[in-house]
DNA sequence: CCGGGGTGGT
DNA sequence: ACCACCC
């Protein structure tokens, strides 16, 4: 990037960045601060000052989507699941010690009540992470993705907007707390400008929360590493701003290098092998000696970041650059199993492609071998062809998709090798944007929607009536419990640290000691190693979730099922629907997933009592021991007949198509009643 | 390092 | 193709 940048105000920002080398590290960090010198050639009074950039954190994302999806987990510890690991979970699965990527076995130890949820298929974190950034370009297009829970924006030119229409005494004022309880200081203009933007963080959260019912955190800073760092000083659906005053504060209190956000596990290594542990140490080292090692680039950004300067721009992410899938499992030793997983992995890429509008130049697999760290790849072009019938949404991309891959897998593994896998992944790169020239270069947000419809970028998790329906809790979530009892279980400690509102939440949590509803343990009857260590029941998730991933998946698997009708089908049930549906419920039943249930059932840990709904007029046990195929199969069909008998019609969703093969609902019906006779009816 | 994703640099 | 980084 070029030192100087122009804007369209005509003002010219030039980078003034020589203060490194300066006396002070930590002088040379607050003095620096975001300093710009401008030229001007218009009329303007003022020099120009530093950038103002939010970070937006969303509060344990993927806990918080399944809660929405099912209210019902509001109210209970909540551990999120893939494999056998908590990925995340909500503040009351916290407060008995959970932590983020705790094996599940140790997460249920801590908290036996624990209710898990699995969270392996991405698609609803996805769609509603799009949502958020969605929601917050609709404000300003300067929105940077971290993840699918954190965004960066740019609010710079906001600000400047607002302070222009400040009447002459106005009052500035922070929202949100200041770091370090720094007093804002409204002769200077940096801090006026940050408190203006700790008002924008304000309404962009509330909006957040009121049109998608998530909280979350921000922090208010003048580059992007501050607005990180910043922003987790509150903890939960809270905000922050740093005054530049309080930068060197801010950095030194870092635990250590490795939070600061660019330095990773191997840099953070290496900067050990020099002896260097803390921020303080990396600000304080000679920047020639990190040259050495790094070399120039990498040792000033270092060096940079460790004062917390960040001269990075916030890069507005657009749609994604790659769209893949992986699945990792304990063992697949043979090309049929692999041709199996790259099936299953290939059919849910081919439909997230299509929905996103754009065509694939490249496929790239991805493979890990047992006991090795690193992973190994080929890629290599798709023909247009092929990338074509994907746009088109074509059924025979699938078959192609899969052979071009098992000739990439080919030239991974050798001829006959014998292999051991633990993951294999699949990833469309290298997309591009068909048609729908008049929009540019950001046709591909746009591309293939209705013209006045914007991108689906994401697919129908989503509570139906979008805007401000309640979904989720109001506020004050019990104000009755004036003080609680500790629940058991529950470090006093670190209860009392809690927030307020998360005490009364966890308060609110214990049983009431009456009959165990679906949600209580089940006892399992283990089998072979139990991984977990003990019995756990996973909540099902559904009713909600298993109606859509058995449909999706089976639209994906099915060469007849035309996927409109899934979308539309699985577009129409919010939650609450589901829920007082007042259905015979079918049963909750458990069974031993060994022979596998929904996607990717087939790989969690053996122990593991998993709780579905199920057609009350089949054995679990029987059903138990049917291939995989069949069980997936079976249930697919069995949600669609209850989907089906309960739809009336519905609208919405994804890429609209010419509905060609339209009705293939009889050969469904039919390979129902098949399957449905494995279970002798009554 | 686990998990299922993503980004960018060489 | 791999490495680093991020969540």
């Amino acid at each position: 990037m070029s030192l100087v940048n122009e804007d369209e105000s005509g003002w010219v920002y030039q980078s003034e960045d020589t203060v490194q080398t300066e006396t002070s590290p930590v002088n040379a960090s607050i003095s620096s601060k975001c300093r710009v010198s401008g030229t001007l050639n218009k009329t303007s009074t003022q020099a120009p000052v530093c950038r103002i950039i939010l970070h937006f954190d969303l509060d344990c994302f993927y806990a918080q989507v399944e809660m929405i999806r099912n209210p019902e987990l509001r109210n209970k510890p909540l551990g999120i699941v893939q494999k056998y690991i908590v990925v995340t979970c909500n503040y009351l699965a916290r407060a008995y010690g959970v932590t983020k990527l705790m094996s599940v076995a140790d997460a249920k130890e801590k908290c036996p009540q624990l209710v898990l949820v699995y969270g392996e298929d991405l698609d609803p974190y996805r769609e509603f992470s799009y949502k958020v950034t969605e929601l917050l370009e609709g404000h300003c297009l300067l929105v940077e993705r971290l993840g699918f829970d954190e965004n960066f924006m740019d609010v710079t030119d906001i600000v400047d907007a607002k302070m222009k229409q400040e009447p002459e005494g106005f009052e500035f004022s922070v929202n949100g707390h200041i770091y370090n309880q720094h007093t804002l200081d409204t002769k200077l203009e940096d801090h006026r400008r940050l408190a203006v933007g700790s008002h924008i963080a304000a309404e962009l959260r509330e909006a957040v929360r009121n049109k998608l019912g998530l909280t979350g955190c921000a922090g208010i800073a003048t580059s992007k590493v501050l607005a990180k760092l910043v922003s987790g000083t509150f903890k939960p659906n809270q905000q922050t701003t740093l005054l530049p005053e309080s930068t060197a504060d801010l950095m030194s209190t870092q635990g250590g290098l490795r939070k600061v956000p660019g330095v990773g596990r191997s840099t953070a290594q290496r900067l050990k092998a020099l002896g260097l542990t803390s921020v303080k140490d990396l600000q304080c080292f000679p920047l020639a000696s990190l040259e050495k090692e790094f070399g120039a680039a990498v040792a000033q950004r270092l060096h940079d970041l460790s004062l917390g300067i960040d001269k990075a721009p916030v890069k507005p992410s657009g749609p994604p650059q790659s769209i893949s899938d992986e699945d990792s499992f304990k063992k697949v030793s043979n090309e049929t199993e692999v041709l199996e997983k790259v099936h299953e992995l290939l059919s849910s890429l081919v439909e997230r492609m299509y929905k996103d509008g754009r065509q694939p130049g490249t496929i790239r697999l991805t493979v890990r071998r047992l006991l090795a760290t690193k992973r190994e790849s080929r890629q290599c072009p798709i023909p247009s062809h092929i990338g074509k019938k994907i746009f088109s949404g074509s059924q025979d991309a699938k078959a192609l998709l899969v052979s071009l891959a098992m000739k990439l897998f080919r030239k991974l593994i050798g001829q006959n090798t014998t292999f051991h896998l633990t993951l294999i992944s699949v990833c469309f790169c290298n997309l591009q944007s068909r048609g729908s020239t008049k929009l540019g270069s950001i046709g591909s947000f746009f591309t293939h929607q209705s013209p006045e419809k914007p991108v689906c970028r994401a697919q129908s998790h989503l509570p139906q009536a979008d805007s401000d329906t309640t979904l989720w809790t109001p506020e004050v979530v019990c104000d009755t419990v004036k003080t609680p009892p500790i629940p058991p279980g529950v470090d006093p400690s670190v209860f009392r640290q809690l927030p307020d509102y998360i005490q009364r939440e966890l308060t609110s949590a214990i049983p009431p000691a009456t009959s165990p509803g679906p949600l209580q343990q089940k006892e399992h009857t283990g089998t072979a190693q139990d991984q977990a260590g003990q019995a756990c029941t996973i909540q099902n998730h559904p009713p909600l979730q298993m109606d859509l991933e058995c449909e999706f998946e089976d639209s994906l698997t099915h060469p007849t099922w035309n996927s409109k009708d899934v979308r539309n089908i699985h577009s129409q049930p919010t939650p609450q629907m589901v829920n007082d549906e007042g259905e015979p419920s079918g049963l909750h039943c458990s069974f031993h997933d060994s022979a596998g249930g929904g996607k990717h059932m087939d790989r969690i840990m053996p122990g593991m009592t998993t709780t579905f709904d199920f057609p009350p007029n089949v054995d679990p046990t029987v059903f138990s021991e049917l291939p995989a195929e069949v069980q997936r199969e079976f249930f697919s069909e069995w949600r669609q007949q209850k989907s089906v008998a309960k739809i009336p019609s519905a609208k919405k969703q994804g890429r609209s198509r010419p509905s060609k093969e339209a009705n293939s609902s009889a050969a469904k019906g039919k390979q129902t009643n098949n399957l449905l006779k494995y279970f002798k009816p009554r």
